[in-house]
RNA sequence: GCCGAAGUGGCGGAAUGGUAGACGCGCUGGAUUCAAAAUCCUGUAUGGGCAACUGUGUGAGGGUUCGAGUCCCUCCUUCGGUACCA
């Protein structure tokens, strides 16, 4: 009986797919454990062997866990709206609902074939009308409410509106008044739209008038992180700046939340980090300048309010309102002339220029709050009118941009900083002692900024000021394949549908082309857009991450018609304890989850506020693309050491056409038409292709697709070799070099239940070199395993059987043991040697096992210590024999043995030829 | 520029501050075979030596330590993220 994995696997497949072998349901008689991936987009080129890594390895965890006594949830399901299945209706005609589940069923059969214990019972996918309708009824909430910055969470807005009845806006704090100041009485006059036209201030979703991250080419408007260097992520498109009236979400109002949150997550720093440079918190000043010969005033945000005794000049956004009221009229002409000039660069033109300095003199001056000095009042690109005031005071002796201006500019440097040499640059550390500066000379920096700010307030010129980097999120697409918005308009003003009315589902379309005037294809239907009377309703539709911001609760209960999912399912599920996928969602999706998670638990529908306990990153796994060498203006090809004596263009070829690095010349002649008539320079007989390492993709020929593999070597195989290849945060590439090795390894195991024709275990006590290597084996890959280091968790294992095999191993109880433990890795070959040997009961309840110490070490000493007041002594055999290594080992032991007299010792193991730990 | 992560054999990669290079690939030589495949055994960082043995070695240079791939400082390189954010 040989191993075949092919029929092995089958069999498992079928058993436990007909059985529902992985079917979860709540157990509270056992601990919880919720093992989640990042659903996929199921895109139609299928997956490659980059994609299942996470998968692989969140799927070991799940088994194990299960193994471990955990109830475990680990649930599969589709992010299916977006927009390739748009662009690809676009071109085809085919609706996306048409092509989304066909390559749906092509993700599941290929995710299938890897053998996942997923609970295909709780599948979600997005562009389900069942689900997005709790998707467009959160949006509902998430509208219904408002931030109360004094209690720090979210509130129903028919809480603010029974205030704005009973009190005004007299009960609300400054922060929360949003500049909004009235008596109860004007309230009840407002007309309906003035009253909506205030919430709208206040509501967590709104409708604003607002600059947009607009693609012509996609014909549509993008959130922040979905632009990239001013072009789109997807496709690369320019991307330009325009107003439009859209929705947002008041991220912003978490921001704080958001920071806070991230300090009890199990996440890598570097996932943090993103986040928090996202968010991009700063602590500072707001101060105000008043203008010569103006009423006007105007607010500047600084981090180093110190420093103002160095500002010799101040520097508005070009697009900043007051420009028009106080540029003098010998200036106008200029200043509109480069108003005209900023407007017609692109975003990505102005960061392609970042380093050249442009700018203009208003002719304004303003007045230093705190000397009375005339600064002059210029404008620059330089200067974002969308973060802080979009104006600075600018302070050339301690910030490089400023510095440079001021040097382009003819404007003066003042030296504010002890010692230190402006001449050449700016000086922007925040460590020395000030001069120049009136009451703060020789104070040191972090102090002055301290009375800098006291003072300003003192004098009624300014405050403190917390300025986050991070806007509110684009909410609205115009496109047709997402989430309509519940939403109406009334002579303009926007009203929600009730909740007896969802889903509101998307109606068919005969173009996917947008509209053309800025709005999505939705706008075209007439029917549709006017079916209720005296209404139009929205025409945009949700962006991509809405429905990935709370799938996550609905796997905890995946088909509750009454709401988005039972209270009792997420109080018992609850958070993701587990949390596998890639880092490019650090802040697109990873922040949007947390939002909508806080917003929730504020309004009371779930009892935990961050989504994602553990976060772990998969590396990528990158392609190794293959080129062949074709000589200039011939249809002749060179081998690789060859090309360099001919001029020759390198062409990527299709991965699946090489073994190794060798071309199979028929399969390439075959590939294509234009290659029929090829011929070869070859060397020894062969052609040799170059290599080079991409990222993977259908485009470079250089996917492989995890079924092939499968195919080739059983998915047990692939499985361990995926965790083989290395630390599973890593990138790497993808490489088939080692996957022999895996697969011997199985073979071997095997043989070890099979040695020749029939099975030959048995029952008799087993030796202890067995006991020893098994249950070394149990610790290293329990602890290698709970620490998701898979790869030295396989290697563990082929140690273990080569040594079982060396001695001949054949001990039922040691080697269904090992059965154990191998499951999650390689559950099929596992299920089935354990059927094969006789094992008890089903397999995938088998418990798993725990390492008993007593096989582990060969010497004990009961002794306990505590050496220089600390509770932990390591004491070390001398392994190195050079006398100042021993005269320490000695010592530590008098000390060791001084310590004992008179304490009572506990138990302490000794590894012989390693050093101890002892531990009190 | 700033923020992160990482630099170890021919290759992928192991090493709670304690014998660097586990495990796998590749390569050596051998066993088995008519032969091959498969399987098994040997060796495999590097310099010197027939050998026992010995010198040198974890990007470079310093430091802490009885002891550093691991901790600290400076620098170099690579990869990710991010940027006129005041």
């Amino acid at each position: 009986m040989e191993y075949n994995p092919q029929s092995i696997e089958k069999k498992w497949n079928r058993i436990w797919r007909d059985s529902k072998a992985f079917r979860t349901d709540i157990d509270l008689s056992k601990p919880k454990y919720y093992v989640l991936d990042m659903f996929p987009y199921p895109s139609g080129t299928g997956l490659h062997v980059g994609h299942p890594l996470g998968y692989i390895a969140s799927d070991i965890f799940a088994r194990y866990k299960r193994a471990q006594g955990f109830n475990v949830l680990h649930p599969m399901g589709f992010d299916a709206f977006g927009l390739p299945a748009e662009q690809y209706a676009i071109e085809t005609g085919q609706h996306p609902a048409t092509t989304t589940a066909t390559n749906i069923a092509k993700f599941r059969s290929q995710l299938d074939n890897i053998g996942f214990c997923y609970d295909w019972d709780r599948e979600i996918r997005t562009s389900d009308p069942a689900y997005y309708k709790w998707t467009q009824w959160i949006f509902l909430q998430i509208y219904n409410s408002w931030y109360d910055h004094d209690l720090g969470k979210a509130r129903p807005i028919s809480e603010l509106l029974e205030m704005f009845e009973n009190s005004g806006t007299q009960n609300l704090s400054e922060q929360n008044r949003r500049g909004y100041i009235f008596p109860p009485l004007t309230w009840s006059e407002y007309l309906v739209e003035e009253k909506e036209k205030c919430l709208m201030d206040f509501r967590l979703s709104y409708l604003a008038e607002a600059e947009v991250n607009w693609c012509e080419a996609l014909g549509t408007v993008l959130a922040n992180d979905e632009v990239i260097n001013g072009l789109s992520e997807r496709g690369g498109h320019p991307v330009i700046k325009k107003r439009m009236r859209q929705w947002f979400l008041r991220i912003t109002d978490y921001a704080d939340r958001l920071l806070e949150g991230l300090q009890q997550l199990d996440w890598s720093d570097a996932m943090k980090e993103m986040q928090r440079n996202w968010i991009g918190k700063s602590v500072g000043a707001e101060v105000k300048f008043s203008i010569v010969d103006s009423e006007d005033t105007i607010d500047v945000f600084t981090t180093r309010p110190d420093t103002i005794f160095g500002a010799s000049f101040m520097v508005l956004a070009p697009e900043h309102e007051l420009l028009a009221k106080i540029t003098t009229a010998e200036q106008k002409a200029e200043v509109e002339k480069y108003q005209e000039f900023v407007q017609t660069r692109s975003e990505r033109e102005r960061l392609a220029e970042v380093k050249s300095i442009t700018g203009c003199f208003t002719g304004a001056y303003a007045l230093n709050p705190l000397n009375g000095a005339r600064i002059p009042i210029w404008i620059s690109e330089y200067v974002l009118a969308g973060y802080g005031t979009g104006a600075i005071m600018a302070v050339p002796a301690g910030d490089q941009r400023d510095f440079l201006f001021a040097r382009k500019f003819n404007l003066p440097v003042p030296a504010i900083f002890e010692g230190v040499d402006v001449s050449e640059e700016a000086y922007a550390a925040k460590s020395g002692k000030l001069i120049n500066s009136d009451f703060l000379n020789g104070v040191e920096i972090p102090k002055a900024i301290e009375m800098a700010v006291d003072k300003l307030v003192a004098i009624e010129a300014g405050k403190k000021k917390i300025q986050f980097r991070m806007r509110d999120a684009g909410f609205s697409r115009q496109r047709y394949w997402g989430e309509p918005f519940p939403i109406i308009y009334k002579n303009g003003t926007p009203y929600p549908l009730s909740e007896n009315d969802l889903p509101l589902e998307l109606p068919v379309v005969d173009s996917y082309n947008p509209s053309g005037d800025g709005e999505g294809p939705l706008a075209t239907l007439d029917n549709w857009m006017n079916e209720i009377a005296g209404a139009k309703r929205e025409s945009s539709t949700m962006p991509g991450y809405a429905g990935s911001s709370w799938y996550f609760l609905r796997y905890a209960d995946p088909n509750n018609s009454e709401t988005f999912a039972s209270k009792q399912a997420t109080d018992y599920w609850n958070q993701v304890d587990l949390y596998i996928g890639g880092t490019e969602h650090a802040v697109g999706h990873l922040l949007y989850s947390r939002l909508w998670t806080k917003i929730l638990y504020d309004l009371g529908y779930i009892s935990f506020q961050e989504p994602f306990k553990k976060l772990v990153n998969q590396g990528m796994i990158t392609g190794n693309s293959r080129f062949v060498y074709r000589v200039n203006g011939t249809n002749e090809f060179v081998s690789f050491a060859l090309k360099d004596k001919y001029e020759t263009t390198p062409i990527h070829v299709d991965v699946a056409l090489c073994e190794g690095l060798e071309l199979d010349i028929n399969a390439f002649k075959a590939w294509r038409a234009e290659y029929h008539d090829a011929t070869f320079i070859l060397e020894e007989g062969k052609y040799v292709c170059g290599s080079q390492v991409e990222k993977m993709s259908k485009r470079l020929f250089n996917t492989v697709n995890p079924d092939d593999v499968v195919q080739k070597y059983g998915a047990d195989t692939f499985r361990l070799y995926e965790m083989f290849l290395g630390p599973l945060e890593q990138s790497k590439p993808w490489d088939t070099q080692g996957i022999e090795g895996v697969s011997r390894f199985l073979k071997k195991l095997w043989r070890l239940f099979v040695p020749q024709v029939t099975i030959d275990l048995s029952d008799g006590e087993p030796e202890l070199a067995a006991m020893q290597i098994l249950h070394k084996t149990i610790r290293k890959v329990t602890e290698d395993t709970e620490r998701m280091s898979f790869n030295t968790v396989v290697s563990q294992f082929m140690i273990c059987v080569n040594e079982l095999s060396a001695m001949k191993c054949n001990n039922r109880q040691v080697l269904q043991d090992l059965l154990v433990i191998l499951g999650p890795f390689a559950p099929n070959i596992s299920a089935e040697l354990w059927e094969i040997s006789g094992g008890k009961g089903d397999y995938l309840a088998a418990k798993w096992p725990a390492w008993d110490e007593k096989y582990l070490f060969s010497a004990e000493i009961s002794i306990p210590v505590a050496i220089n007041g600390k509770t932990r002594v390591q004491l070390s055999f001398p392994a190195q024999t050079d006398a100042k290594s021993m005269e320490t080992t000695a010592l530590a032991n008098e000390q060791v043995q001084k310590w004992l007299e008179g304490n009572t010792p506990k138990k302490v193991i000794v590894v012989p030829g390693r050093m101890i730990n002892i531990v009190l």
